[in-house]
DNA sequence: GTGACCATGTTCGTAAATGCACAGGTCAGG
DNA sequence: CCTGACCTGTGCATTTACGAACATGGTCAC
C-alpha cells in the first residue's frame, strides 16, 4: 500500500461520489483522479468503485478505504495544526547548553524567559562534553572563546565576559590581598586542571602564578567555584558573580585580557524558528544585566 | 496538509534517520527524498529534521509527524490486507435481487451457498422496483425475459424457466380441469394486472382466455401465488414449484411458448470479483435442480 | 421528445517530478 | 595520518504524471 496520494484521491472520490468533484477539491484535473483510481484498483486487484453515469459509488472495499482515509485525513489535519502552531508560538521544549560556569548567570535569565512563555519547558544541559547542535541535542549553545566556525552553525556575538579574581572573606582574613605579582607566591590559587585551557584568565594564571601556588585544581568549574567560596584560594570568576556576592572579595578588578567572548550558537535549521529567535532576542537584551560587568 | 506522499517520505526518513535509507525503502532516488522533505518543510514553515553529515534527526515536529504517520502506515497496511483478502475469498455482503416469483426457488439455493461460505451475509432484495446494478444496489440480479442490454452490465444466460398452469386442489374439486380452450370460459384465471406484461405465459393468457374469466388480478407475484393456493383460480407458476407441491394440481404441463429465459446480470465492475464469480458458478451449477423443470 | 447540463473517459503536448552522476563532507578503522 | 565507506547536496537529462481539449453517454427539466 504505497503511494498515499492515490489513497487520498480515492478518499475524496468516495466522499464526494464524483470524479469531477474530487478533482476540484484536490485541485487537480479529473483525468488525474481517474488515473489514480485506476492505478490503485489495479494494484489492489479489487474494484473500489462502481462507475455509472452519475458518478462513482464506493464498493465495500471503497467504503473501507473511506473510513480509514477519513481518519487519516483528520489526523493529518490535527498534525498540521500542531506543527504550524508550534512554529508560530514559543512552546514545547527549549534545550540550551553552556559551559557550567555560566550556569549561575544563565539560570535566572532562563527562568525569567520561561515566566514570559509559560508554555515552555526549559532543558538546560551542562555536561563534561560539548553537546552537539548538529545532532539536535540542543537548540541554543553558549560558547566561550574564539568564534566557533562549525559549518551549519549560526554564530552571533553575545557578550564580553568580564572576569575578575575573587576570594572568600575567610580567605582574605587569613591571607590578605596580594598587592602585586610579587605577593603571589604567598597565596593560594584555584585553577582548571588543564594546562592547555584556552580561557584567557587561566592562560594568564599559569603564565604568571608560580605553579606551587596553584594549590586547588579541578576540571569542574562548579567545583572550583565551591572551593573559592570555601576559602581554598583566589580564583577567576565572572565579575557579575563576584561583585554581587557580599561573601566574596574582589582581589583583582576585571581585566580586558582576562575577558573572553561569549557566542550564541544555533543550528542553521533551528535558527529561524520563532522559539529560537525569541530566546536569542531575550538573551541579547538581558546580556548586560547579567553576564558582562560594567566597569 | 495535502500531498500525503511527502508525509510518507518524511515518515521513512524520521524512522530510519537517513535520507539514503529512506530512499532505498521507498524505492526512489535519495534526491527525491530530499526534495520531498524540503517541500514539506517549506509548506509547513517548520523544520522537521536537523541535517547533519550522519543523517537526519527529527525535530519535535518531526517526532510528531513520525507518530502520526506510523499509525497511518499501520492502518493503511491493515486496510490493504482487508481489501486484498476481501478480493480473494467469499465474505462480506452478497446482495442479490430478482423478481419476486423466483424467491421460493432462489432462497434455498442462496441458503446452501451461504452454508458453503459461512462468512457471507446474504441480502436478497425484492421490491416493486428494479434494483439498479449501476448504483451498487446489488451484486447480482436475476432478470427474466429478453436479454438485458444495459451497458456496463454483464449478462449471462441462466436457465429456461419452465412455466405450467396450476390450481389448488380446492379449486379443482369445485371447477374441475379444463380439457381445452373451449372450457376456459367456465373457469377462473389469475393474471398480472398489466396487459402489457411481456411474460410469455401472461401474453398467452390475455390472448387466449376470455377477459371475463380473468377474475383475479394483481401486480404482485406473491399475491397471485397466494390467491392460487387459496383456490382463486388457475395461474401460471414455475413448474418446479407447481409439481413439487402436493396441494397443487397441474392444469397444463409446461409449454415451450410459456417458458421465459432467465439471465444472470452483474455490473461489469463487480463481475470479475471472486465473490460474484463464486455465486454465479454456484447458481449455474444448481440451475437445473431448482429452476428449470425436466420434462 | 429534445436540448442543456453534467458526468466519465481518452488522446496528446507539456511541465513537473524523478533519476543520474558527481561533489563535498564526516566518521571509523587500520 | 590516511583510506574507504557512507552520508548529504546539487546540476542536468529523462521520464513520468499532469492538464487541456474533445468525445461520449446519461439524466433531468421543459
Amino acid at each position: 500500500m504505497d503511494n498515499w496520494d492515490e489513497i487520498r484521491t480515492a478518499y475524496q472520490v468516495a466522499q464526494l461520489g464524483t470524479v469531477s468533484g474530487a478533482a476540484e477539491v484536490l485541485g487537480v484535473h479529473h483525468a488525474t483522479v481517474i488515473r489514480h483510481i485506476d492505478a490503485l484498483e489495479g494494484r489492489l486487484g479489487v474494484k473500489l468503485f462502481q462507475r455509472h453515469a452519475r458518478g462513482y459509488t464506493a464498493t465495500e472495499a471503497g467504503e473501507d478505504l473511506l473510513r480509514v482515509a477519513r481518519a487519516t485525513d483528520d489526523q493529518f489535519s490535527q498534525l498540521a495544526g500542531r506543527i504550524k502552531g508550534r512554529g508560530s508560538d514559543v512552546s514545547g521544549e527549549l534545550v540550551i547548553t553552556s559551559l557550567d560556569f555560566l550556569a549561575p548567570q544563565l539560570a535566572p535569565l532562563l527562568t525569567e524567559f520561561q515566566r514570559q512563555n509559560p508554555e515552555l519547558v526549559v532543558r538546560y544541559l551542562i555536561g563534561d562534553r560539548l553537546f552537539r547542535l548538529e545532532y539536535g541535542e540542543a537548540h541554543v549553545a553558549i560558547r566561550a572563546g574564539a568564534a566557533p566556525d562549525q559549518p551549519d552553525n549560526v554564530v552571533q556575538p553575545y557578550a564580553q565576559l568580564a572576569v575578575g579574581a575573587y576570594a572568600s572573606r575567610d580567605y582574605v582574613a587569613q591571607f590578605g590581598i596580594p598587592q602585586g605579582p610579587e605577593d603571589y607566591h604567598k597565596h593560594r590559587f584555584i585553577a582548571a586542571d588543564n594546562r592547555d585551557s584556552r580561557a584567557p584568565y587561566h592562560k594568564w594564571l599559569w603564565a604568571t602564578v608560580p605553579e606551587e601556588s596553584v594549590t586547588w585544581r579541578s576540571t569542574s568549574g562548579a567545583a572550583m567555584e565551591a572551593a573559592l567560596r570555601a576559602g581554598a584560594g583566589i580564583g577567576g570568576l565572572p565579575a557579575a558573580m563576584g561583585r554581587n556576592d557580599p561573601q566574596l572579595v574582589e582581589i583583582h578588578a576585571p581585566r580586558p585580557d582576562w575577558s573572553s567572548a561569549l557566542w550564541l550558537v544555533t543550528h542553521v535549521d533551528l535558527h529561524r524558528t520563532s522559539k529560537v529567535q525569541a530566546v536569542l532576542r531575550f538573551l541579547k537584551e538581558h546580556a548586560e544585566d547579567a553576564v558582562t560587568c560594567p566597569e
